[in-house]
DNA sequence: AATGAATGAGAATTCATTCAT
DNA sequence: AATGAATGAATTCTCATTCAT
């Protein structure tokens, strides 16, 4: 292996590709020494690069938010608000199984860290504000409670679509979305929206 | 009688008691000896009753479905949908970090089980159904594609509330759930629903 | 291997078979595998029994007190000063290993607590009293000054006597010394113990 | 002139600016890591001048010698045996952390050594008899079992002192260390020493 | 000569599970 | 049925040492 590298860049690396496995795997599940083989390094280098374990989660936690938003920027804004909703539920849905390994691995931090010291890191919080920050984009939302109150639906969605226990017809529930929206939006913008089109 | 039935019934106890113990400190990190002391017996004893780990874990599963309809069913039929509504959140707002917790510990089982043998148990299935059953009955929707739109927002409420990165106005969701149900309700069914009371 | 077991006594006797061990070949070259297998037991038994390396550490040090008075308590009283102390000069040189390796282990102890926690431990410094009782006691010494300047010559025969940097002859040092304390002890007291005899 | 010279010139004075920084936090509490940046340097090249961590620790025990004698060569010569006995006291004690760590690595060098192989070394003898002939001219001892005494006595000190567990007057013992000396040295020697001064 | 990335054996400690009593 | 002592593989993390650059 070189010895000329970019600490940083590989650090990343690394983080990338552990990202991929603890998802999967689970946090609690791997062992240092189970990610240090998959890697293809040694455990040594592993903690040359993380000092503790802890380590490698919490800035998974950032990394992961940066992931998201990247799959959530290649989505087209045209077409019509029900069109952009659908867009956006099937883009979740095809990914249903990362995201919910995605929550799972949040959920799993956020116990270990422990609820009482919520927000977990400044990070985590940042992440969160970027995401309804696209959405209310995305979806031309100004009002925060019904920003936020797409977020809750969206973020239900995430756990449940992937467990299959509630039956979810997206097409119909990205109506209902639409229709919500368009309702609550105050009459003055509405028609300017409206007008536009 | 046969001592099989004090058997079960200990056994019944036991579980009931560790179910507030496992979903309070979570699956994997509870010990066997852990639980063995806060139940107040001997780990030969906790393995006398459940050969392993995961046997308790298990039934704990179909347990706390039972526990979440107690709660509900605690709920005043009583007023308007909007009171209703928000009757239930407030009440998922009073128990949030207990739902957290037990929305955790079904997803650590989920993991740990395999996200493609899902659903996870039969057992399951029929609690979620229920949970559905109930919404539908308390908030009077007959469709069930709202019905299952509302369930879908109540999930992501269980996990959002607690986590505290969104920012959650109670009153003004409700407001804006009752609106979406009233909404949909398909106007001359609504009026004869309304009309038959 | 036995269930019914008197756990303190069995604690008792693991500790009393690490001493031996430890002193030999000192705290930090031992691990606790190599100790569990001196022992004969496993290290989850050891573990049983002491919940850190350390504390079977701090428990020697309060040990290994016991054990010297006791060896001591051995000496006879009969005989003039000088014999009194030659005596007590021959049985350290006897055990000259035994008490320089108890003496590295004390200071190991001290390093890893810090010299900053002097005095280390209640245990400690009660131990230390007793020996100097003794020493006062068995010398005939009231003078808390002359005691403790013996002490610390004895102090240093513990060190010197095995490293063997110094040439040391014992007899003629128990003669040094046993002046020093006739001189030193106020006459009117040094003419009763001589006239005692 | 050759890369030799630079070499060995540099090597000193790594190994000087390891001495204290070792005898501070003990040679198997730190880490080669730790060392080298402390010295502001990296592994490799630590490594690059001292082949293995052992040999570090070897060099170190003889270099330790002759700061000791710096140290005591600095004391004033002048005043009665009284007041040298104290002045050298007093030196002690207002080294006596160092004394102590120093003599602590000692103690883990002759244990890693084992101590069937004492003495150490020969520089290690050399020391310990230079130390002794600066004792025996600065205190004036001519005989050579006083001298060992007094010895022996200073090695009790340079232990107990920073411990802690022996209440020591420093004065007080100084006197009595002086009227020893006085008294055993022969009257008529005495005399002799004194005239020829 | 100098660097610091890489190694991997080994340390302390934990824990589900077994089993003699 | 009940106990808790005993087990040992597995876990996280450390560190002297090597080696490519």
């Amino acid at each position: 292996m070189p010895k000329i590298v970019d600490h940083q860049k590989y650090r990343n690396e690394l983080l990338s590709r552990s990202f991929e496995f603890l998802a999967d795997k689970g946090y609690s599940t791997v062992t240092m020494r189970d990610l240090a083989k998959h890697l293809g390094v040694s455990t040594g280098t592993l903690y040359h690069y993380f000092p503790k374990k802890e380590a490698i989660f919490e800035e998974l936690v950032d990394f992961q938010a940066d992931q998201d938003l990247l799959l959530a920027a290649g989505l087209s804004q045209a077409g019509t608000l029900e069109q952009r909703i659908e867009r956006l539920m099937k883009l979740m849905a095809s990914e249903q199984d990362y995201l919910l390994k995605q929550a799972i691995l949040w959920l799993e931090f956020a116990r270990q860290k422990g609820f009482e010291n919520l927000p977990l890191s400044a990070a985590a919080t940042r992440s969160c504000k970027r995401y309804q920050d696209f959405l209310s984009q995305y979806l031309q939302i100004d009002d925060s409670v019904l920003a936020s109150f797409v977020a809750v639906y969206l973020s239900g969605l995430t756990i449940e679509m992937p467990l299959g226990n509630i039956e979810i017809a997206l097409k119909k529930h990205s109506l209902l979305l639409a229709s919500l929206i368009r309702s609550s939006q105050s009459p003055s913008q509405t028609r300017q929206t409206r007008n536009k089109k």
